[in-house]
DNA sequence: TTAGCGCGTTCCACATATTGATACGCCGTA
DNA sequence: TACGGCGTATCAATATGTGGAACGCGCTAA
């Protein structure tokens, strides 16, 4: 284990994370690591194209190296690049945020989005993660996952909100009802007033690979529009599993 | 200069870059370190949350955590947050994919983009580099750059198709026309057959920023064409730089 | 106006973290 | 069945990284 090499990684995630340029000794504080330590770092971080000097003296940011290496990793899941069409496609429809997630762990991670031409929107950015019981699209993708993972669900669940699903037995529940009904809804259960409805994509092997919604503020997401928002999702991602190469008629057998 | 930590950047780098995952020995040859060096390293990045071993035993492959830092890097350069909606207009309006670029050295990078519908269309990667000369979006860039940055520019300019512009006094040039005409066209100069229309997008101090335009296949860029995107363009690279809170009443001074 | 404080930057003796050769078990192929 | 290449683990040697101290600069308070 090279502690060097953490070190300097930490270094660039604080940097990462900053919303301003950040100085020497205020990085030294907050990682608890000297003030030569960290210019060292930050100098390999120069050298390795990750930080420039910000535009105040002695203060230091992010350049876009990150994001190229992050953007060729992400274009080469395939699913992300098939997918536009058919969320553009939805948000034509529905007038809605349109998300395109992924499961990691126990959260999902959105891939791309579609912002909502409305003004009052839900937020979220790419790259976001949310945990996956509180969202719709993280339901769906749980919802088809095997037994291994569904074992690693602790008895108790985080509830960010009321609403939230607080316990293992009754998201097994829900899960359920997701497989019977063919999408997963939110009912505000992530973040207050935000709602959403989404389906799973299967790639070729009939394996759950992302999870394809729309999502927006609960008032909007009244039972009739739920009906039509969950075929027009049911319909993008069967399109979208197509297009992966899904060939069977209808669901696949559960994941083992 | 911490050696250690290069290193370490490499190996994820060049993992970053695999198409599928690696192994120690691949890593080790193709990186010039030994077996046990590289094995370690993996371990490390492992730790910290870049890497995971692939599904083959003894492989290595990319985490999304990249993708998580640099999008929340990207999420915060104002011009992104703020241009969706102009995009999202531009992209209904034209039918052709839309993008939203950056300078960065020689080269502009696309920091979004929003994909034409056609089946016929220009393609790109978000993170994507292409050098500035040969795109529209690169000369509506580098159009408004001060000395500084032109006087960096060599005589003589890579040539990726035979409609490239060659040579420095080439290029000043077009920049010129660019300047006058408010936005840049590319009529196949970075890649065969590919065009482009776009314009400069201003902050509030009146410094370029961006560029938002739209490419397609040069047989839909008739005079015509380029006539009407160049208005749809311009247009929305004005509402964008307004919405950044450029309020001058037309072009700035050229930059010093 | 001056002094003090905190900043970024640089240096280098020394401590320690990293290195790579080696060995081992496994797997695939001839 | 044997060989070669793989990934993984170990550890003595050594090369690298560490951090305390010093310096110059700029800002602020007295």
């Amino acid at each position: 284990m090279d502690t060097t090499l953490l070190k300097g990684l930490n270094v660039l995630e604080a940097v990462a994370r900053s919303r301003a340029p950040r100085g020497v000794s205020e990085l030294a504080r907050e990682l608890e690591l000297t003030k030569s330590n960290v210019h060292r770092t930050l100098q390999t971080l120069i050298a390795a194209g990750y930080v420039r000097p910000g535009s105040v003296a002695g203060t230091y940011e992010c350049t876009l190296k990150l994001f190229e290496m992050a953007s060729g990793v992400v274009a080469r899941i395939d699913v992300r690049q098939l997918a536009d069409p058919f969320m553009q496609h939805l948000a034509r429809l529905t007038k809605e945020t349109i998300h395109l997630s992924i499961l990691e762990g126990m959260d999902v991670i959105y891939l791309n989005k579609i912002e909502s031409p409305q003004p009052v929107r839900a937020y979220s950015t790419i790259g976001g993660r949310a945990p996956a019981h509180c969202v719709a699209s993280g339901k769906a993708l749980l919802a088809w996952q095997g037994e291994a993972v569904l074992r690693e669900l602790p008895a108790r669940l985080s509830s960010p909100t009321q609403r939230s699903i607080a316990s293992r037995d009754a998201l097994l529940e829900e899960l359920g009802r997701v497989r019977r009904q063919g999408f997963a809804v939110n009912r505000g259960e992530w973040r207050e007033g935000v709602g959403g409805v989404a389906a799973i994509v299967f790639d070729m092997h009939g394996m759950p690979v992302a999870a394809i919604g729309m999502s927006g503020p609960v008032e909007r997401l009244r039972p009739a529009s739920v009906r039509k928002y969950s075929q027009l999702v049911m319909e993008a991602a069967l399109g979208l599993s197509r297009s992966l190469g899904y060939s069977q008629p209808g669901y696949p057998p559960l994941a083992a």
